[in-house]
RNA sequence: GCCUGAGUAGCUCAGUGGUAGAGCAGCCGCCUUGUAAGCGGCAGGUCGGGGGUUCGAAUCCCUUCUCAGGCUCCA
């Protein structure tokens, strides 16, 4: 007689041939209504799968993160048993479970639009009201080439299977090619949703034929479904798109081009106010800042390799004459162009650059997305001259660098990812030696400052190791913003050296890295992070005088001189509404302070006090406001959020 | 670049073959206000651009520009 292990300790004799779901009843009866599948040993199997004993059994319920994906998988199969029904020509391809729900692609017999979706959800009901056993079966390769003989998708994944190891799924007429596994009956599906079509390449590639992607999202009750839905309302509120237009930071016009966004008086505040931060972090760590402008000479980049690994992402040249110009897609080749207008000492390493300036990639007219993706986008942009001795130093310099900015606006939750070379391939430049002491050299310095990280092999520049940051938001979305990198490539070829202790010349290594990333991609996350509503230190308008009526404007305006000389940045509301309207408006405006003023405070020499998000008002001397707004913006807190 | 969809007043949107609309913003008046919309009036449009179908087009077709969601999460 075969035994089990529960998760608890406990152990469970099974019969030969008792099934999962058998062995869960015995469990409990309700912990078997809530089953989705089991798992044996850290296998995930249907329910329907016998149980051997011997193992570690557990039970997988639909509020697991696993059972979620497995209701998510079926529910892409009722999906996709919907459309087929709809569109009996239709090819399916493949219908992963994906994060919050799923998507199926399908090659659509006709043409489908976000119109009919309404359609196939209803079809989809009635498939789950038909509560169809779903059932696994095991069908040898001849097998699955006969089912799939007129679907060229299909028959190209079980080409690549092996022979034995090839199952099929059964619900009604319905089944698809799938390793499963799956819940136990269509009826068990939970709250679903379609939500959106998309064009997708077969596997990914643009030669590929387009096929139809339909994305839903799939919950194991009504109420997290509608959790859900009301998140993703709750994150277009946010959108940095709208919030920006509505706050008048930054606009596009097609006037000007695709791809470029133009700052308003206020999103350039914010701007500068981002990078000056920056500066004075990098400027606080022994960074120095240059300029280099916005064009540069092509032959530049031939120099370097840009123009040969990087030529689709630039702008197309203007000639001028024998002379071929480009937008500056990188800094680094003029960094080092910098480097190499004066000789050097190794007494003078590390020699740190930093640029803000703006750099312009051509990227496809598809994948331009308000500010996260444009052509025109300012980098904080550094890059470090250094000896192979002080890689680790520096890249421990960086790291507390992008530690401290990240902290200051909010990002406590960040992981990093440690780009490694993989061993097996040729693709990096060789010198064994230098990649094992560089990859040392940043692990060492992650752990000394205590920074999580994955080691990913394969996902290092041609040039060196790098790391990626990669900080969650308060959406729980994750960006990724600063990286640092080691390169040992760029600088020989740009013939940068040094005179070391030896007197003889080496090349030093060159370390780029970027904080925020770039300003234009950092500003959105920021705008989504704080809703618009930025602390005092970062908001374009700290504060606006609101006079009860017009004869208070000449105290309101006393009151912004005042507050202007120490440095904020005040307007006054002199505007023809009412003083109602003015609070309204300027507090839509997410305004850190509204300064009320009327008698009273004319009278005392006051402001009063509405802070923002609160709606208690505080009477305070003029100078007692401006001393607690400046201690405010210097501890760069409290976090904005309103 | 490709797929699907969208583009109407500064903004948010209604209008599906028969005289272009609303609210907010703007301008002009009145009101002079005590903590989230005071009242009245006026003005505002090549319906993204170009071409076509039609007696007639915001509406149907073609084309172009811009925007949105996607385009390896690998059965």
């Amino acid at each position: 007689m075969a035994a089990v292990k529960l998760p608890d300790g406990r152990e469970l004799t099974v019969e030969p041939g008792e099934k999962a779901r058998e062995v869960a009843e015995r469990i409990g009866k309700r912990l078997a209504r809530d089953a989705v599948v089991a798992k044996l040993d850290g296998r995930v199997v249907d329910l329907d799968a016998p149980v051997d004993g011997g193992g570690l059994f557990e039970v997988v319920t639909r509020d697991s993160d696993e059972g979620l994906e497995v209701l998510r998988h079926s529910t892409a199969h009722a999906m996709a048993q919907a459309i087929m029904e709809l569109y009996p020509e239709s090819k399916l391809t493949i219908g992963p479970p994906i994060e919050n729900g799923f998507f199926y692609d399908i090659e659509v017999d006709g043409k489908i639009s976000d119109d009919d979706l309404p359609a196939i959800e209803e079809k989809m009901r009635e498939v789950v009201a038909r509560d169809l056993p779903i059932v696994r079966e095991a069908v040898s390769k001849a097998e699955a080439e006969e089912l799939y003989k007129d679907n060229p998708y299909k028959m190209e994944i079980v080409e690549a299977l092996e022979d034995g190891d090839i199952t099929i799924y059964r619900q009604g007429e319905f089944f698809d090619l799938c390793r499963g596994p799956h819940v136990p009956s269509t009826g068990a599906l939970g709250a679903f949703k379609l939500q959106n079509i998309a064009g997708a390449y077969w596997r990914g590639d643009e030669k590929n034929p387009m096929l139809t992607r339909i994305y839903g999202t799939a919950w194991g009750s009504e109420k997290e479904l509608k959790a859900y839905l009301r998140r993703l309302e709750e994150a277009r509120a946010r959108d940095h798109r709208k919030v920006g237009k509505d706050l008048k930071l930054f606009t596009f016009s097609p006037d000007v081009g695709a791809g470029i966004p133009l700052f308003l008086p206020k999103g350039e505040m914010l701007r500068h106010l981002m990078e000056g931060y920056v500066r004075e972090v990098q400027t606080r760590h022994g960074y120095d800042h240059v300029w280099t402008g916005n064009i540069a000479n092509e032959t530049l980049y031939t120099k370097s390799g840009h123009l040969e690994h990087y030529r689709e992402d630039m702008f197309p040249p203007m000639v001028d004459g024998e002379t071929r110009i480009r937008l500056k897609p990188m800094n680094c080749p003029s960094h080092m162009t910098l480097f190499n207008t004066e000789a050097h000492s190794y007494r003078e390493l590390p020699i740190r650059y930093a640029e803000f300036s703006t750099l312009y990639r051509y990227e496809k007219s598809g994948q331009l997305t308000g500010l996260t993706r444009v052509r025109a986008l300012t980098q904080d942009d550094a890059h470090v001259f250094c000896t192979e001795d002080q890689v680790q130093e520096e890249f421990a310099r960086a790291l507390e660098i992008i530690r401290e900015v990240l902290d200051t606006y909010g990002f406590e939750d960040y992981k990093v990812r440690l780009s490694l070379r993989d061993r097996g391939s040729d693709k990096y430049v060789a010198d064994d030696e230098k990649w094992t002491r560089a990859e040392e050299a940043l692990r060492q310095a992650l752990d000394a400052a205590g920074i999580a990280y994955e080691p990913v092999e394969g996902e290092a520049a041609f040039y060196g190791p790098k790391a990626d940051f990669m900080a969650k938001d308060v959406l729980g979305r994750e960006w990724q913003l600063s990286t640092i990198q080691v390169d040992f490539i760029q600088p020989a070829r740009l013939g940068c050296e040094y005179i070391g202790e030896d007197g003889e010349a080496h090349t030093p290594v060159l370390l780029h890295r970027a904080v925020t990333g770039t300003t234009e991609r950092f500003m959105a996350v920021l705008i989504e992070q704080y809703g618009g509503a930025f602390p005092l230190w970062l908001s374009p308008v700290q504060a606006v005088v609101i006079p009860v009526a017009d004869r208070h404007l000449p105290y309101a305006r006393e009151v912004q001189s005042k507050l202007a000389g120490d440095g904020l940045r005040v307007e006054v509301d002199d505007s023809q509404n009412s003083m109602q309207k003015k609070i309204r408006e300027n507090a839509r405006q997410k305004v850190p302070y509204l300064l009320i003023v009327g008698d009273n405070e004319a009278g005392e020499g006051s402001v009063n006090v509405r802070k923002r998000g609160e709606k208690n008002q505080e009477a305070v001397e003029v100078e007692a406001f401006m001393r607690q707004a400046q201690e405010e913006i210097s501890a760069r807190g409290p976090r904005g959020r309103d």
